[in-house]
DNA sequence: TCAGGTACTCACCTTTTTGTAAGTATGGGG
DNA sequence: CCCCATACTTACAAAAAGGTGAGTACCTGA
């Protein structure tokens, strides 16, 4: 989050839900909730920090539900609230964008 | 763009439209081709480097085309391709999602 | 000759983002 | 007493993104 006026709707949510992991993180909590490990095993390629790092912006941001079991070894399980839940529809063309240009994506120049 | 593979087509289409500018420039094509110097009006906030920078990027996708016009002083009109409309229709969902949630997240915690 | 308008281009710097590798805390089971 | 699994936490470094301000090229009209 960086700014705090917005010239458009996209504006907005492009801040919400920019970078790198975020909207791969509410993807794969789309089903049903999961526990850190789960997740990190789910958005292939993150590292724990950043994992943690967004997780924990998410949460504040309204979008993540934190609930932890106190059980040991520890239990913390992440989940969409209504707000998440709510962009993660919104999210739901542009991922059958990608999924429909896939080849061409992946044949795009790089750099 | 960054990755050859992705793990679904989100990861896919936020690598094509990531970053802070993108989304808002093919916003800014939307109805109409535009010029360098009208879509920096448009864009509110980007600097011309940045501008030229997304807009090269954004032709070698195949999301805009650039159209020179040989003239004095200099004419040139950015435009959306198909594949740059499509995009762009995907994104509606978001931008209307950022709309209406404008207010929550003007409120959002900044950091 | 010279300012003006348009579309860049460049060098340099700061900020932000991302990655890596190691370390912490907990209590149960062996 | 020590190891295990889980969920973090921290320090440090590298890489990517973004910003600033100046400069270039072109022809036209004053």
């Amino acid at each position: 989050m960086k700014k705090r006026t917005y010239s458009c709707g996209l504006d907005a949510a492009v801040d919400v839900v920019g970078g790198k992991w975020k909207a791969l993180i509410l993807w794969a909590l789309h089903h049903r909730p999961l526990r850190f490990g789960e997740l990190r095993r789910s958005v292939s390629g993150i590292s724990e920090k950043m994992l943690i790092q967004q997780l924990r912006e998410m949460e504040a941001y309204g979008l993540v539900h934190r609930e932890v079991y106190h059980q040991v070894p520890p239990k913390v399980e992440y989940s969409l609230t209504e707000f998440g839940h709510s962009l993660n529809t919104a999210l739901i063309p542009l991922g059958e964008w990608g999924e429909k240009h896939m080849e061409t994506i992946e044949a795009l120049p790089r750099d």
